[in-house]
DNA sequence: CGATTTACATACAGTCTGTATGTATGTGAT
DNA sequence: ATCACATACATACAGACTGTATGTAAATCG
């Protein structure tokens, strides 16, 4: 038996530090905000050090961009992992949509701390529009002659809706009620045309 | 001429060294965001030493706090300065909101920093609800026999598109297509008798 | 007019951030 | 296989920052 040391590919080396990096950060950050995490608390929770940190992430605001972009992804995975076509798409989108983002951390990670720590353009870019871009195709499938201002603001609004009830539901209260009144929202608010 | 150093009453130097603190801490709070901020470049602002910080506020986010509470304040008054028991007091009402929460960074500081900061359950102590509150009796009014789960759900989720817009509107977003879109949203959800 | 409290400045100890530097290990060309 | 180089990390360091302890003048109060 000659291996000595067994070859770690780099590659491999990277993706497993940087998972350990971002699953320590991410539990910290929540525990304590953004603000009053130390790096060298997160290495230590990683059992790393902090040259690891520094090596593959700018700086704090770096490896925080890391952990809410894996929670973006994987938040966009739960939900089309769900994506069952059906009947009723906007239903069972709201659902899927809670269900996913009820992932402890989740919602506060991408509705709260993300978005004030990164600005919200910068969020825009990492959910890629979250689930208003399908808002908003809903919308004007629903109602096609509603002016576009109007559609984009009935989008925004009606996403920051839907964000508002993920937190709710993710801090325990319940679904069923946020559901009936945003599909009531949602569907009157596509009955435009009168 | 006795007076030597003509005897500043306390009250008035409290009062004044905060507003100095309050004031420079929330430019500089707007300008790099809470993490970002250090004490050093708050005093320096304010032309005062870390001593008077520490004296008033117990720690950086005590100083925050105070930043947002007087935030919130300067809302509700500017809030019920405008108001004006017309005919609609929905729509006199959101514009009013708009209005009052497009003072550069107010938006900001109420609805991004402050909760990511304090966290929601402090920052609903500080505003006493927002606009929340107005919303939930006058929707109960218009929609008496409402499940008060959907009820409340319903406050939550349309105050949160109120503030999502009030966001828009204060980056630049032309008010009227929201005010419009909002008015038709709430008078849908009111019309929960069917 | 003392005694005490309040308002603030200064000094200090510990921690944190980001960088510079050093070393081992993987990688690609010859 | 080997050599040159790049990558992955650890360690060491300089400055900045946080919160506290301490000192002093001015205001308040009996």
């Amino acid at each position: 038996m000659q291996e000595k040391h067994e070859a770690i590919p780099n590659a491999d080396r990277r993706a497993a530090m940087k998972a350990r990096l971002i699953a320590a950060a991410r539990q910290i950050f929540l525990d304590k905000g953004y603000a009053e995490t130390s790096t060298p608390e997160i290495v230590k929770a990683a059992e790393v050090t902090r040259g690891a940190l520094y090596h593959h992430y700018k700086d704090k605001e770096d490896l925080f961009r890391a952990v809410v972009t894996a929670e973006a992804a994987a938040l966009a995975q739960a939900i089309d992992t769900a994506a069952d076509p059906d009947e009723n798409p906007l239903a069972q989108g709201s659902a899927a949509y809670f269900e996913a983002m009820a992932a402890p951390g989740r919602a506060r990670l991408l509705l709260v701390d993300g978005p004030a720590v990164l600005g919200w353009d910068e969020m825009d870019a990492i959910d890629a529009g979250g689930g208003r871009a399908s808002l908003r195709v809903g919308l004007s499938h629903a109602a096609p002659d509603l002016d576009p201002a109007e559609l984009e603001a009935l989008a925004i609004t009606l996403s920051a809706a839907y964000d508002r009830a993920a937190l709710a539901i993710a801090e325990g209260a319940k679904a069923a009620p946020y559901i009936t009144v945003l599909e009531r929202l949602v569907v009157s608010a596509g009955e435009e045309n009168r």
